[in-house]
DNA sequence: TAGATTGTTAATCGATTAACAATC
DNA sequence: TAGATTGTTAATCGATTAACAATC
């Protein structure tokens, strides 16, 4: 009963299931906690610890099932489970996101694409036909979407966030550099791309300046 | 010397930078550590705690001075510093972000962008002409490229990355799932989207769990 | 000056690592 | 059985929060 695991070790799990993907596809069978650490470049000790948060995957003296931690982990990020996913904001990104086949496989199944744009209506996307916003409302009390990926430019985000919460999204996935403040209770992941290049310019001044002063 | 700021301060400086940017264009000229805590969500201390392992930019019994502040965090991110930028991998993904017009505002300029695709060279994007990544040789021994932005499939990531370090780019930003096991001493970033997504669909499965056991 | 708010030290909290008994 | 490796508890490390003297 709500052991809380935090968000540290949920956000390494996409990780965990990445490399035991990995493993499978080279067809190993078993790996340990020790030749799984040196390979993703964390300790053996983490490793046991994440997840021994979520059960006993493992077997002493034998390591871990590759193929059984790979399913567990998969359940337990919610693979199995299928998400009714809709893209708001057909530029560019949201694009570039429909045509992202990584997610179907992941579990998010994208059913609907909207724009603001009247240019933009009628014309397809991955297949899927992309639809004015107006039309958001009978589509979502409709189809029962589960996320709402936002690529719409940063001085609408509120507002369409605000929007699609009414209509009962339960999460959303922001692309926005605007951080989200609303009054609904509903699940927020942001992107915000832009504060990831700022760290990685930051990190090659900071090099630099290292290099410079020896 | 060498104070050693930790990653978490580092990760947190273009979230303070956004916020104070947003106070500056409604004209507030100071605010305190306990007014912007209100606004980021987070505490006071941790706002001074943040800000002075860069140097006192406050004044006591007066708070910060909002454009100080923001010129101050800017510095201290690089903006002023002019990054050179490329772009490998002109697909969906390549596409969006050689669109996104921020990132010439946060001091990467764009200057070149890549393809292996016969099809897509000599197409312009956002003004750019795409080359053919057999060029890639030629122009970064020209145009001493600081960053390469690696939009191309998983399978050919390593390779791509292996290839531009050797040619002396210094920064990568890497949007593919797998992670850059590098020989060179290299400063990346990586981005890896589905892992956030997968982190949101556990969240989300999560509170359906709970609420459905009360 | 008195009030406000910083800069900074100390206390707390949480996350990572180490160690080892349990056991396959 | 003996060796290997887990699950788990205890120790350490680092990051966040609280407190308050310094000072604008």
């Amino acid at each position: 009963m709500g052991k809380k695991v935090s968000m540290a070790v949920i956000k390494r799990l996409p990780r965990y299931y990445r490399y035991l993907n990995d493993l499978l596809k080279v067809e190993v069978k078993r790996i340990s906690s020790k030749e799984l650490s040196e390979r993703m470049g964390i300790t053996a000790s983490q490793i046991r610890q994440d997840l021994n948060c979520f059960g006993g995957f493992g077997q002493q003296g034998y390591g871990y099932n590759v193929e059984t931690l790979y399913n567990e982990i998969g359940k337990i990020l919610g693979v199995e489970r299928r998400f009714s996913t809709i893209i708001i904001g057909a530029g560019n990104m949201g694009n570039a996101l429909a045509n992202y086949t990584n997610f179907q496989k992941r579990g998010f199944d994208l059913i609907g694409i909207f724009d603001i744009n009247y240019n933009r209506i009628g014309q397809k996307v991955n297949g899927i036909e992309i639809l004015h916003t107006d039309e958001l409302d009978d589509f979502i009390k409709k189809k029962n979407v589960d996320i709402a990926i936002l690529t719409v430019p940063s001085r609408n985000i509120s507002e369409v966030a605000e929007k699609v919460v009414e209509l009962g999204i339960k999460g959303i996935w922001n692309f926005s550099p605007q951080d989200l403040k609303l009054s609904h209770d509903v699940v927020v992941e942001n992107v915000h791309l832009s504060d990831g290049l700022a760290v990685l310019g930051y990190r090659l001044k900071e090099k630099e300046e290292n290099n410079s002063s020896n």
